[in-house]
DNA sequence: ATTACTTAGTGTAAAAATTACACACTATAT
DNA sequence: ATATAGTGTGTAATTTTTACACTAAGTAAT
């Protein structure tokens, strides 16, 4: 990424976007650049491969340096590398993004030092984006909207277990419309990956709703069937 | 690619998988390598980005540099970059795909020097690939299989002018199943994006068939619809 | 205990899309 | 004129999608 600038002929670097949920809004992670270029502007967090990872292992140290988690579905999408993207030298880029559920148990690690702070900012209030971010985040929403047609992604962004309301939410804030309740409660059960779960939600003062899971197991076995939204 | 091999801490290449249609068979575009590693091997074909191109600009002048065509509809759709992928050092790959009608008019311009020779070969028959191309190739013809049923690429691997049954044979073949005639008719004629022509096909010692063209016009109108195959 | 409030959870009918399926037509070659 | 090979077409049954509104269940306040 563009924090660290050795004087090389071109450098390979990943860049990050993680986008967030917090039950509410879709957030993505932005770092405050403490350095120049583009010093104090927000940035999409990223770094420089290393010589012995593989992208996917470096995708996964950079996710985790950067917030402390392990284990989250993570995807390559695009590789950005115009000449002039960085304006101190060839820089291309490997687009990541990966969908984290916000809140809950345990808070995201503070973030390496590179970066005067990290904050999660909803999208639909984001600031400008230094070198050609705007653009990386772009595509990678589109990605996911895309996605989570055909894949189940969205469950990445809840808790364990969930409510179907809940998970309708996310759906409709990725495709970025509203959804009929009875139509998508008939499709998302149709699909035979939901778990129902004897448990009920907590702590809400209202009737309380069945919890679910993501049968993984399940889903496993369409392989080759396809979801669609 | 790999056939040039600086002595620097990474090299960032791109490698082509060209899929060719020449109203028969699905082909791709192996080259024999003349050097070692993987000497006799066949390969894909790729070359090293340079200094001052874009990612599509090389790839572009590289699809160019193997075989004389410009204005392909090309797209990047992976990059590997496992750190035992190449004998001789870090290389990363972006991989694209692009897709050309074979036969015809002109014929390929040939080869650049690095190769032995270069060669159109059927996918249901191919031989062992140098390097993790078997990797590269398997995603790319995985990437192109998903993209048919959604964009109108199948345009390029025929003629300006054609017919529906050709059409249909290519959508077989990236398919991989038979598909129903009137049914398949029906449903790419309800797209509105095929011209009717008053023209007939020639030279054929049955029934002429109807041609047709793919209207990029209607097409790009209808930008946020979905095609679903 | 009654009431007010809030979200959960459910069914159906109409419309649209998909599937399965077979034969007559047309041009050419002999 | 006849054989041949591919073109081009319609319909009925099934499945999927869409649009739409009320009752049930639990909580909170009185």
């Amino acid at each position: 990424m563009e924090q660290i600038l050795p004087h090389l002929d071109s450098v390979f670097s990943i860049d990050c976007v993680l986008f967030g949920f917090d039950g509410k809004e879709l957030k993505i992670l932005l770092i405050e650049r403490n350095e120049e270029p583009f010093k104090d502007w927000w940035a999409l967090p990223g770094n420089i491969v290393g010589a012995d990872e593989s992208l996917d292992q470096s995708a996964s140290r950079i996710l985790y340096e950067l917030t402390g988690l392990r284990g989250i579905y993570m995807e390559q999408y695009y590789a950005f590398g115009d000449p002039g993207r960085h304006p101190q030298g060839r820089v291309i880029t490997l687009a990541y993004y990966a969908l984290i559920r916000l809140g809950g148990d345990k808070e995201l690690r503070p973030i390496s030092t590179y970066a005067k702070r990290a904050n999660w900012l909803p999208i639909t209030d984001l600031p400008k984006l230094a070198f050609d971010h705007q653009k990386i985040y772009d595509k990678g929403l589109e990605k996911i909207k895309r996605r989570i047609k055909h894949q189940p992604i969205a469950f990445e962004l809840l808790p364990e277990k969930f409510t179907l309301t809940q998970l309708q939410h996310v759906y409709e804030l990725i495709l970025g419309k509203k959804l009929d309740k009875r139509n998508f409660r008939k499709k998302i059960v149709s699909f035979g990956v939901l778990k129902e779960l004897d448990e009920k939600q907590k702590g809400v003062s209202y009737r309380a709703a069945t919890l679910y899971r993501f049968d993984k197991r399940r889903y496993a076995k369409l392989f080759g069937k396809e979801i669609s939204f």
